[in-house]
DNA sequence: GAAGTCACG
DNA sequence: ACGTACGTGACTTCA
């Protein structure tokens, strides 16, 4: 990624957005697509394509506006076909595919087929063969076409296509356009599947993959259904990805939102899905240890728990657990309840009982140690691909409401860290082999620092000029002390008003949080506005600035509606306006670190590294890094880290190696 | 499938 | 007078 970042292009009121959004709760107001059905009845060219059953219609179930449109899809099977197929299409700037497969995870999926279009309302697929070899074969027809660098390559997730092709050693190159990564930019609080954005922006009902599959336990897999209905679904598929690639693909430029959907997210696209490819190691037996060790202690609690309580109960039923302490026992006489009128008994609630009764902390103790065994220890043994022992997430690209990733399957972003025993879980996560090592690199206090660029308080940009330790120096100036003699109490809640301040906290929150009076707390904020005046109405900016818009934006220009922000009723509004608050901060630095793995993995690739970008956690990233490569690797990575995308504060980088995770921190 | 809880940044 | 810090995903219980 080039230096010199550009400034996001004015936004235009929401307004003046595309017609085809669909807006927040009244999201059914569906654009007229009147081209797409008023396309003529079928002509005798269409006949031609006929197999003998009803391709040439398609039936909306349950609307009232059911109409005939008219396709063309084809079946390809023979080798002649193929390659006129592929000669067509290597003459197009762009085409759309899609892959049919057994499976949705990547990596115990087979290919049973492969869409394409290149124009409205055609679409040819091609069954591949289930025997691997011959399914290699045929797929070395299409090889080339992938491979073509100047091909415009059109796709519904196309991360799912293009790992899947890898698992055949087929790389997809050249441009790419993904309808579901384009909707994120323009509406990222909406859903983004095809069958979604079918209905809303072309008013079309897909066939549903239950139809072809069934559901539930009797499910079959694609390679299962008759190639002639299997044709008619993938050919679909990527006919409507066309259709909808020209729909999106103006609103992308009328959103303001084009140059980070070719320059951050499509590109971001490969790396995410090498990185999943890539794997994580995981010590299995490690962790199986800790299980066990866990088991027998959980087993100790739970009966001193029922010995406390004077019978046995299901401890991980927070309804049971309500009433045992406070009917029973009788622990808080004014209990909180949960809007659904049970005993709240979360650990912020138990913490403040912890000192009315020995139950209590036995009780979060249980808690915590569960909650270890079986997300943790537990769950991820049994996550371990047996192909090659390693672990793969899968990152999402297209969840959040701020431009983050999230991670599933398993979610590899919530390891933890915390807690001393928790923390021990990170020891099972190894390099992949003796001649590597893990290495960590995480930004160091990047919402601060994105915050002091974005409000250009002279106070904290200066505070992170000087290079100082940012909590230290906010503690100094809001209990007026020497840098140098600020306390460890004092940091720690100066730390805590700093974070509050990413979230557009209150004084009641800053209270809860850090034990304090209301006031005591009321007291503190006042005390850091007045230190950092630049913050305060870099907030009241924020907000009236979403006011204006009707959306919060990033540094790079992403953007996240906020429909309540002038709601009458004020809580929904507070919550919009904290949202106008933290959505440019947790966004921008969203936008950092995507910038940075993209230029990592440019690198890595440039010079054909064996080191391996492994995981991403919002602000580290974290390198299989083969020993012979370290130094390459970390010039590399802390280079495309700090200049990922310049702030008027410095940008620092912090990392570390290690023979695991934890030690790699 | 919703609710409650808790793991992370 | 009101409710109360941002963003996620996984597990368990229970209707």
């Amino acid at each position: 990624m080039p230096e010199g970042w550009w400034i996001a292009d004015s936004p235009l009121p929401p307004s003046q957005r595309g017609t085809g959004q669909p807006t927040g709760a009244s999201g059914g107001s569906q654009p007229n697509t009147p081209d797409l059905f008023s396309t003529p009845t079928p002509t005798g060219e269409f006949d031609l394509f006929h197999q003998g059953d009803n391709s040439g219609l398609l039936e909306f179930s349950d609307k009232d506006s059911a109409k005939t449109v008219p396709h063309d899809y084809k079946l390809v099977e023979t080798e002649a076909d193929i390659k006129a197929l592929v000669e067509l299409l290597s003459q197009q700037q762009q085409f759309v595919f899609d892959t049919e497969t057994t499976n949705i995870d990547v990596y115990s999926a087979e290919l049973v087929g492969v869409s394409f279009a290149i124009k409205a309302h055609e679409a040819w697929y091609l069954p591949m063969p289930a025997e691997r070899e011959a399914c290699q074969t045929k797929l070395e027809l299409l090889r080339p076409l992938f491979e073509n660098e100047s091909i415009l390559k059109i796709g519904q997730n196309l991360k799912y296509d293009i790992s899947m092709l890898a698992q055949y050693g087929v790389s997809v190159k050249g441009k790419m356009f993904d309808t579901m990564l384009a909707h994120y930019l323009l509406e990222p609080e909406q859903r983004h599947n095809m069958d979604y954005l079918a209905e809303v922006y072309l008013n079309y009902l897909t066939i549903p993959i239950e139809d072809l599959i069934g559901k539930g336990r009797q499910q079959k897999t694609m390679r299962e259904v008759p190639v002639e209905l299997v044709k008619e679904y993938a050919a679909e598929d990527a006919d409507i990805t066309l259709q909808l690639y020209e729909k999106l693909l103006p609103l992308l430029k009328d959103n303001g939102v084009e140059k980070l959907f070719y320059e951050i997210e499509m590109p971001l696209v490969p790396v995410l899905s090498r990185m999943e490819a890539n794997g994580v190691k995981i010590d299995t037996e490690n962790l199986q240890q800790i299980s066990e060790a866990f088991g027998m202690e959980i087993q100790k609690i739970e009966e001193q728990i029922y010995q406390a309580a004077g019978t046995p109960f299901n401890i991980a039923s927070p309804k049971q657990l309500g009433e045992i302490l406070f009917e029973r026992l009788r622990i808080d006489e004014k209990a909180k309840k949960t809007k659904t009128g049970q005993y709240a008994t979360g650990e912020d609630v138990l913490k403040k009982l912890s000192h009315r009764h020995p139950i209590i902390q036995m009780i979060l103790d249980y808690r915590s140690l569960t909650k270890l065994k079986s997300t943790y220890l537990d769950a991820l043994p049994a996550l371990v691909n047996p192909k090659d022992g390693l672990i793969h997430t899968s990152y999402n690209q297209a969840v959040t409401a701020t431009g983050r990733l999230s991670s599933n399957n398993p979610n590899l972003q919530n390891i933890p860290v915390r807690t001393e025993k928790g923390r021990e879980i990170r020891r099972a996560f190894v390099p992949r082999s003796p001649q590597y090592t893990l290495l960590a690199a995480d930004y160091s206090q990047i919402e601060l620092r994105i915050i002091a660029h974005l409000s250009q308080d002279p106070a904290m940009v200066n505070d992170f000029n000087l290079g100082h330790d940012i909590h230290a120096a906010t503690a100094a100036k809001v209990f007026h002390v020497p840098m140098d003699q600020v306390t460890k109490e004092q940091r720690s809640r100066a730390k805590a008003v700093n974070f509050g301040i990413i979230y557009g906290m209150s004084a009641f929150g800053l209270a809860e949080r850090m034990e304090l009076s209301r006031s005591e707390a009321a007291d503190i904020i006042k005390k850091y506005f007045e230190e950092y005046a630049g913050i305060k109405e870099y907030m009241n900016r924020s907000i009236a600035l979403a006011r204006e818009r009707g959306y919060a934006e990033t540094i790079l220009g992403r953007r996240r509606y906020l429909r309540d922000i002038n709601s009458a009723n004020s809580v929904v509004r507070g919550f919009a306006e904290r949202n106008a608050i933290n959505a440019p901060i947790q966004g921008s630095s969203a936008d950092m670190i995507k910038i940075a793995m993209i230029g990592i993995h440019q690198e890595l690739e440039r010079l054909k590294m064996q080191s391996k970008m492994i995981l991403q956690v919002h602000d580290e990233l974290v390198f299989d890094a083969h020993l012979d490569e370290l130094d390459t690797l970390k010039a590399i990575v802390n280079d495309k880290m700090v200049n990922a995308l310049p702030l008027s504060v410095p940008v620092v980088v912090e990392m570390n190696t290690g023979a695991n995770w934890l030690e790699a921190h």
